[in-house]
DNA sequence: CCGAGTGTACCACATGTACCGGTACACACG
DNA sequence: CGTGTGTACCGGTACATGTGGTACACTCGG
């Protein structure tokens, strides 16, 4: 299975299914047009309650990451689609800052901060086409 | 005056008042051996209860920011003394893994990405520059 | 020594909200 | 009509946040 939840994370369940859903759709794994399992599969699958998976596939669709069609199911839809995408790209710019500061406490110079930053995409691609 | 709080903010004000504390350290405005004002001198300066001030004070101890001396203030301290630092700099890693995968749904490619993330960089630099 | 100023430790209380579950409803399809 | 879909609503629990007040321990200068 390609979901998985902890009732016992700080993270609420619902922000976990939806970080999941939209990781596997970067990976590629969940490709435009693949059928989500149903609230009620899905909730039987991790025993949790349904409103929780409607809760994670409402903010799904708001993220213009899925699509839903009532009384057929949710889908997966084309990225790049989102309406809001200049205030995110806004709060990945305030992201990023956070990082700079957060490195610079931790003794970290700016050249070890881009380094590392540019580990993380390598392993992303790597894990991205060895799945692939 | 360096320090603003915004009550109706949905991040709490004491969580902005480190993030401020931390970005002026980081920036070089204030320095080690630098004295913040007393708990109850920068709630009247906010108009807030000096309980908030205090969480924010404990959570820059907490994360080696700050110094506190019982009867004298609390001080800024120097910056690469953080305990958990390990724990710190994965966290750092989660957030610029949820970074690539945002960046993905925004339509964003991990060149443009990388781009985005040396501008801020630069952006950086150049105020940290000017300001000192 | 005393007092003013410092951070700290409580407490009680109100407020808002997140989280999750149960039930019932609305819609699409066959 | 029945089954399967998502949705709306309500309620209970828990937690985070902020306030106000009081008291205590400490440091320093008078």
């Amino acid at each position: 299975m390609w979901l998985r939840v902890d009732a016992r994370s700080s993270e609420p369940m619902y922000q976990q299914i939806v970080d999941q859903v939209k990781a596997r759709v970067a990976e590629g794994l969940l490709k435009p047009g693949d059928r989500l399992p149903s609230v009620r599969e899905l909730a039987g699958m991790l025993t949790i309650n349904h409103n929780t998976i409607a809760k994670a596939y409402q903010e799904l669709e708001r993220q213009r990451v899925i699509e839903v069609v009532r009384g057929r199911g949710t889908f997966i839809c084309e990225t790049g689609q989102a309406w809001d995408a200049e205030a995110r790209r806004q709060a990945m710019v305030d992201t990023m800052r956070k990082l700079v500061v957060e490195a610079h406490h931790l003794g970290m110079d700016e050249t070890e901060l881009l380094r590392l930053f540019q580990r993380v995409l390598a392993q992303w691609r790597e894990q991205r086409e060895g799945e692939t």
